[in-house]
DNA sequence: TCTGGGGTCCTAGGACCC
DNA sequence: TCTGGGGTCCTAGGACCC
């Protein structure tokens, strides 16, 4: 029998902000994604105040001045520094780790012996605390599915002290009894309705249906999902971070774009910072997809929203090839007279860039090419990104997204760095 | 006025082959 | 009126996750 902990971060995004602006503790703040457009994360008191997750931030303004409401955008860059320290810290405690996402990871708590589980989870929980100011929750099941209940239950109770641990209850009918079936990992909005529809409610009714029908109706994901519940461990630790089969980059304007010259622009910065994302995992592709979209919540609005993918003759990594073929694409399926608010590009048929098998009628030196992509990344990743940028993407970039409540980054920029007045 | 971005897995159905 | 069967590969689309 496997033992598995989950840890998440409490309301990660919002925590971060908290670090380093203590003024932000026990009162309500959010944190917006991308161009300002949802709410992402929220403090309980936020929570309280009755901000839904995901709701549009104009939606919620009035409320949020009303009730002096903090509000940022999103600052990935002090984030992604947070969760990388986060998870090193958890490598501490045992090498049998899955990263699963920016807050959130699975530990296999399998070789933890002679130890209370709780205990030791209680001292993972202080560690953290401790040295990166990240208050976390810990769930322990025998299933990864189980853990993330625990999680919830651990979150919710203060009386647990951010640690539950069920794999020793036997019968846990009585707590799956109070998980709403939509709560339980893997069953989205789509799955609950239906499953709501056949009477299906909690976590324990869903356990409890019949394998065929799940499977019929869920396909074998759905009755991995059952089983789990039931302590049979379906879903494995991950403990290799795999290579990515996909690469998007794409982002909505912060205004309107209708010329070809301004997405030009955007599609060139979207396909270099894809590019980034394959070198660095050490990939090459050998297809690109470029698409827009105009803005379809507009419904009084022509609309065009279209995408079309090209084949490369050779698998390549290499920037400026990358962007020629994206605005080839780009060229192709623009239409003038529409207002377009996104694009995005998105890399596929990726395989290591040791496999790559040169086309015989093409000559490019590819030594060089490497050699070339090596130091425009070295000289990103020591002085920041953008340091160094291709023409192509433009200088002003007006079409970039908004950010007017963005935070500074504390960890990583010389210039950013906390003042402290003695 | 204002509505995120980046991934995964699974299945159905069509094209094609012998 | 009858019109093979079985296999693979690829793609699009739908479900999910954070």
């Amino acid at each position: 029998m496997s033992i598995i902990a989950h840890i998440d971060c409490n309301n990660f995004y919002v925590s971060c902000e908290r670090i380093f602006n203590p003024s932000l503790k026990n009162t309500p703040v959010i944190i917006l994604s991308n161009n300002d457009g949802c709410v992402v994360s929220r403090s309980d008191e936020a929570k309280s105040l009755g901000i839904g997750m995901g709701v549009p931030y104009f939606r919620i303004k009035e409320l949020a001045v009303k009730n002096n409401v903090k509000v940022f955008s999103s600052n990935y860059t002090l984030y992604g520094d947070i969760s990388t320290r986060v998870m090193n810290l958890l490598s501490e405690f045992t090498p049998n780790i899955e990263y699963y996402s920016i807050d959130e990871a699975f530990l296999n708590f399998k070789n933890i012996c002679g130890k209370s589980l709780t205990g030791y989870a209680s001292l993972i929980r202080k560690t953290i605390l401790k040295n990166t100011g990240i208050p976390v929750s810990i769930g322990i099941a025998e299933t990864k599915t189980l853990s993330k209940i625990a999680n919830e239950f651990a979150k919710k109770n203060i009386k647990l002290n951010g640690v539950f641990d069920i794999s020793r209850i036997k019968n846990k009918d009585t707590l799956l009894k109070q998980v709403p079936v939509h709560d339980v990992w893997g069953i989205g909005s789509n799955y609950a309705k239906m499953l709501f529809k056949n009477k299906i409610l909690s976590a324990y009714d869903f356990k409890n249906s019949d394998e065929n029908w799940i499977k019929e109706k869920m396909n074998v994901t759905g009755l991995r999902s059952c089983l789990e519940l039931r302590g049979i461990s379906c879903i494995k630790l991950e403990e290799f971070l795999k290579s990515k089969k996909g690469i998007m980059s794409s982002k909505s304007f912060g205004k309107y774009v209708t010329e070809l010259g301004e997405l030009s622009e955007a599609v060139s910065q979207y396909t270099c910072r894809a590019a980034e994302k394959l070198r660095k995992q050490n990939s090459i592709c050998g297809a690109i997809h470029v698409f827009i979209q105009t803005n379809h919540f507009k419904l009084h609005e022509i609309q065009h929203s279209t995408g079309r993918t090209v084949k490369l003759n050779v698998p390549t990594s290499f920037t400026p090839d990358l962007i020629s073929n994206a605005l080839f694409v780009l060229n192709r399926i623009y239409l003038k007279g529409y207002k377009y608010i996104k694009a995005g590009v998105y890399l596929s048929d990726i395989f290591p860039e040791d496999h790559n098998q040169q086309n015989m009628f093409v000559h490019d030196d590819l030594k060089k090419m490497n050699s070339l992509m090596n130091s425009f990344d070295c000289i990103n990743n020591v002085w920041g990104r953008d340091t160094i940028k291709f023409a192509s993407s433009g200088i002003n970039q007006i079409w970039k997204m908004k950010m007017n409540f963005i935070s500074k980054r504390f960890t990583t920029n010389w210039n950013e760095l906390l003042t402290i007045k003695i």
